[in-house]
DNA sequence: TATTGTTATACTCTATAACTATA
DNA sequence: TATAGTTATAGAGTATAACAATA
């Protein structure tokens, strides 16, 4: 158990650093929200998936994943088709137009994080992913099971873009 | 320099990591918004301060902070007092209505990641702590100052809540 | 009757630009 | 002329609730 200073401190740490999401989200291309890119980025990673999974993943509603995901549906960047086994569902894949998105970027934010975190040892870059996907992990788990029941996530497909 | 898909990675769970926000900010009193509790945390922190200063620490727009302190001042959590050095100026500081308000959300915030995070180790609290703030050390420094010349802040006044 | 997904509506946060008042 | 702050407007993101289709 943590003091209480630490969990203040942390609260405020993830509210200022949503700062640093802002500037990411401005190297994007025009018509490429940060919502588009981390929805395909998901996709990419985990391959052909439902709404409601996408939305798990992405911790929103779905009626926020349903708007974003035929945002990116009309240019071409993924693909919806009805699931045969149950036709309320609709199936996501990403589309080879939605990849090549999600490598330019892909590189621009490579670009940004390599200049801006320069001095950073990249021991601390790896324990920051570690610390902040166990960060959302906690949360998850708290949020959709209110057991101590431990969750295991199927593997990711490809080891994915942004 | 880290690996490309070091920074890939990082950019997402930055983008996941906000649902963890959201969570937190779903903790707060009816009339309290999550831009409200970090302004007051940063005014308590860093004691009297200017608009523009505390537009700085926020890493938003000086209008958007304006906004914000307007409705904290008209709730009474913050007094806007002319500088009495530049008129165009205005000093901010937290009442005792907004500390007392900072506790009753330091308190909830607490209670939740005690909850959340119960199985973490404080050394890993701690950790996450430095990074994240090390990393929005890193993208301010680039945002404001192109050069390479290091940036001390001044200290806190208190050691703070949220 | 419950679930999957969509749409309408409203609310929060943010940035840009135009404005004021001081410097 | 430049700077500190305010306000108006517009855009992105989200949640709630009502709805359609299917299980």
């Amino acid at each position: 158990m943590a003091a209480q200073e630490q969990y203040e401190e942390l609260a405020r740490q993830l509210s200022v650093v949503a700062a640093v999401r802002r500037d990411l989200g401005r190297l994007l291309p025009h018509d490429c929200s940060p919502a588009s890119a981390v929805l395909l980025a998901q996709l990419q990673q985990y391959g052909e998936i439902r709404m409601s999974k996408l939305a798990e993943l992405l911790a929103v509603d779905m009626s926020v994943t349903s708007r974003h995901v035929a945002y990116a549906a009309e240019r071409g960047w993924l693909d919806r088709q009805a699931d045969p086994a149950d036709k309320r569902s609709r199936l996501l894949r990403i589309t080879p137009a939605g990849e090549a998105l999600l490598r330019e970027v892909s590189a621009r934010y490579t670009q940004a994080l390599a200049t801006f975190l320069k001095d950073w040892p990249d021991d601390d870059i790896g324990r920051l992913i570690d610390l902040l996907a166990r960060l959302r992990e906690s949360f998850g788990d708290c949020r959709a099971r209110p057991s101590h029941q431990t969750h295991h996530e199927e593997a990711p497909q490809a080891s994915a873009a942004v």
